[in-house]
DNA sequence: CTCGATTGAGAAAACGGTTTCTCATACCAA
DNA sequence: TTGGTATGAGAAACCGTTTTCTCAATCGAG
């Protein structure tokens, strides 16, 4: 049992010393490079662990060219979206002994400037970007970095690779439970016009309900992202005379604020109206009565492609560049 | 104007070349220590700045032994009051261009101890440990790290360092912002008695109603921390004969849930009763019809102090032990 | 005019590793 | 024996900075 001297780390030249070795043959022996007797790697090597040897990754980094490290910009202050992509990344790249240098920017230039400057001077192998909306780039520009940039969950340039949940398919996938459900009648309230991720939505909605026989699209309803928009749509819709059977949301505070109102109204849910959320916020999903049956976009993993993609374009493996979409999965609760 | 050449950044070699002096020289100029004359010095400064010099992150922390760096430990998975507290820690840091890499560690042992080690091996100047409860310590023990820690919103060992809210003064203002109002009958609905918080805030609760005469106490309500336990809370409350006039609730998806179930019962608020949450969880707060008056951690605050308080520790000024207790703010909304 | 003090700048070592050579030794076949 | 070839290990250079020490040149005082 090897103790711990506060500040007095041991470096490969205690290493070679005890082993009676140069500190060329010990990083040799402990790096499995070089040639050397079997007897004498096995030996360096026990000497290090007996020692409790763990190299300095600065002076590695310094010579490797490689810091094993990358740059995480994002402008969420509210993690809502970017903790779960951090917490991929992060668990995507220790496995390959890569760590995160987090960089909240939020939406000032300046700061962001800063931020990327600090980690270039800090030789970052590469740099993630990340945002709380996929159609808004951060507010720094990345394209003329000297290291290679993933851009996730937020938008990059035309050349470069970008990872976003495949929208389309989700909804797709929400529209289709409704339809199984036994419901004909769909309405689609969602989020603000000028939020790409809107259309993505409600394209994939009508397209499904134009290529379903029987299904009627009772059309969209574009709002706010509020529980509060959720009551008000639903007041509009029932003031019509046709009124929905099953309502797709785009996220899932509209759904709960949807599901509330049905119920003030004495509408059942499901009993009456079946209705699919989007996001998979749990907090919000499962409080909501009865629990929202809603799409996850998979964040966690997304995050994790993301970290994988960046170590292979750091180590120069081939990586299609573009936009990655990544599927969605439904959620099935009871709504 | 500096091109910038991938992979070819410029070193101190260049500047001295180009200036004409020692690399010695141009380091002392440009950490403006060491003797020589001003023109030298501007001069080499000029130079390094027509370069676009920066220097090498990975070679000075060699060389300083310090590497302007520390390790930010969560096993907060979503985020809610972890990434305030993040946002906080890397704005108060990147002014000391101290970096600031981000762990995600669950509630893994082996996780943890794997970044731990991790980060060490990268030569953190400090450790930060930050979790999504005060009372629970992280999965992996700090206590014999050879760089400072410091524990924000997570326990902490006895001789460490730990920054919390002040639960006690957040409760006192909450409570007493009720009786302002003119409430009188004081309920208490809170989470779930393993929590601390929970005895924290119910203690300051019940003390504020004690000291306040013509105040009185309708008890506590121990729970969960969710929406439908404000509603069954008030089912609770409103079977009994002696009603309460202000609710103080021990977070605000709970106080959201009374809210609701208030006005399902057709009670005012503010009306007839008052309401107050904890947490200022905007997303939830403002969506509450009406909106939410809660407490406010000051969570980013906290983070910067942590930061300030790490750096202080790194390099050597005093700083006081044992546990910061930062003040709460009440945000005055409609409730 | 001389001598000590000051000034300005560079040589070299250090930080903790990695890597490219070089080289002595042992080995094998001729 | 000789000569060529593996083999094992070390010397030294290097990565990009900082820092200590040394030293020549200049300066002011006596």
């Amino acid at each position: 049992m090897s103790v711990m001297v506060p500040g007095e780390r041991v470096t490969i030249y205690d290493v070679a010393e005890a082993a009676r070795v140069s500190t060329a043959t010990a990083s040799k022996a402990l790096n499995d490079s070089g040639r050397m007797a079997v007897e004498t790697r096995a030996r360096i090597k026990r000497v290090a662990q007996e020692l409790g040897f763990r190299p300095n990754s600065l002076a590695q980094s310094l010579t490797r060219k490689r810091s094993f490290t990358v740059g995480l910009l994002t402008n969420d202050s509210y993690g809502r979206f970017t903790l779960p992509v951090m917490a991929g990344i992060s668990e995507g790249l220790i496995d390959h002994g890569v760590s995160v240098f987090l960089c909240a920017v939020g939406d000032k230039p300046e700061l962001a400037q800063v931020h990327v400057e600090a980690m270039l001077d800090k030789r970052v192998d590469g740099i993630i970007a990340t945002g709380k909306r996929v159609d808004r780039p951060l507010p720094v520009d990345l394209s003329r970095m000297p290291v290679p940039v993933v851009y996730a969950l937020t938008a990059g340039p035309e050349e470069g690779l970008t990872i976003l949940p495949d929208d389309r398919q989700g909804a797709g996938e929400a529209v289709r439970h409704l339809l199984a459900q036994g419901r004909r009648r769909i309405a689609h309230i969602t989020g603000p016009r000028d939020f790409e991720v809107v259309h993505e939505r409600a394209l994939a909605c009508a397209q499904v309900l134009a290529e379903t026989a029987g299904a009627s699209d009772a059309g969209a309803l574009y709002g706010s992202w509020s529980e509060h928009w959720g009551h008000e749509a639903v007041a509009e819709l029932w003031s019509q005379a046709q009124r929905p059977d099953g309502i797709f949301c785009g996220n899932d505070q509209i759904a709960r604020g949807v599901v509330d109102a049905l119920r003030e109204r004495g509408v059942s849910v499901p009993g009456d109206v079946s209705v699919v959320g989007f996001d998979n916020w749990e907090i919000v999903a499962k409080e909501t009565r009865p629990p929202l049956t809603t799409v996850d976009m998979n964040l966690k993993e997304l995050g994790r492609q993301a970290g994988l993609a960046l170590v292979r374009l750091v180590t120069g493996e081939p990586v299609d560049k573009g936009i990655w979409r990544l599927p969605c999965s439904l959620i099935v609760r009871s709504s």
